[in-house]
DNA sequence: CCAACTGTAACAAGATAGGTTACGTGTCTT
DNA sequence: AAGACACGTAACCTATCTTGTTACAGTTGG
């Protein structure tokens, strides 16, 4: 395993929805995403589960907003997929009897702690749809050179 | 695999070093960290180096330190441990085509950088001394209440 | 009923730190 | 010179976690 990648793939996905102009399905998403349709309906359950998207079963059914993107920050979605661990190094053990290494994993706890605050800081403070606005900076028509095939399509079919 | 722990476990044993009377063996350092000699090696092999320590062969060989703790920094023991990854998340590829997702690696990117900056600033500032003295103020005989075996026998043994 | 969806369980794959064994090499003691 | 002691390193296995994949059950609409 790499790096634990879900956040920004949700973060991905929830702007394209934005844009799409129907219940996009975990099919169409996964290609979307280069992955496999279960993989997505695994990560977008942490976001139905905090009403972030609903999800439809059956004939027609998929997934679509539940909510606007200016009022989904970043650190709703790192919630709802389970506030995986954010740093890649940390303590040996969890409740060393060393006095010595007490003192290191304090000092080396401070630090990451500081570091943690920082970033959930940034999180808590970014909207989806900030992102959204700078993609809209590069790409005035609002469509994506990749996945445009499913973008704003209202106009021309609906 | 959980999370690296070869900065705590360096700065951990780095301060035991200091209070030692002697060189240090693989074999005395794998059972104070709880591991195995091999990998003592093989983590301390980047630390020497750097010219952080020395380790000797043979006979009365082992591992000494080839400068004051206050003369190393954590910065300096995680670059010598080879700059391992400090997030466990991340973008889900390196170079996506698609200008959403850029969008959001961009913005998830800059809060990152941030965290890191701010890491690494911490890391260039603290010694291994001044975990040291955290330490001491705890125990102030200077004594490690789980290693003292291998501590400070200087005046009993020498 | 059937086709199109989601929901989930179960298991394999890929990556990486860490653990273990084995063996080579250098060095001090006798 | 022999042998014990200790580092250096390769090779391989294990554990853990995200991701990928297959399989199947449940739901919905024509």
């Amino acid at each position: 395993m790499r790096r634990d990648s879900r956040l920004s793939r949700m973060l991905h996905v929830l702007i394209h929805m934005d844009r799409h102009y129907k219940r996009a399905t975990s099919e169409t998403i996964s290609k979307m995403l280069g992955t496999n349709a279960v993989v997505v309906r695994r990560t977008m359950a942490g976001l139905r589960d905090f009403g972030y998207v609903r999800s439809e079963q059956g004939h027609g059914g998929g997934w679509e907003l539940a909510r606007g993107l200016d009022q989904i920050t970043l650190l709703d979605i790192y919630e709802a997929i389970g506030k995986p661990p954010l740093f890649a190094i940390g303590p040996s053990v969890d409740q060393p009897e060393c006095l010595v290494e007490q003192a290191v994993d304090a000092k080396l706890g401070d630090a990451l702690k500081e570091a943690e605050a920082l970033l959930l800081e940034r999180f808590r403070t970014v909207t989806i749809a900030d992102i959204a606005a700078d993609f809209d900076r590069r790409m005035p028509e609002g469509r994506c050179n990749i996945h445009g095939d499913i973008h704003a399509e209202q106009s021309a079919s609906g």
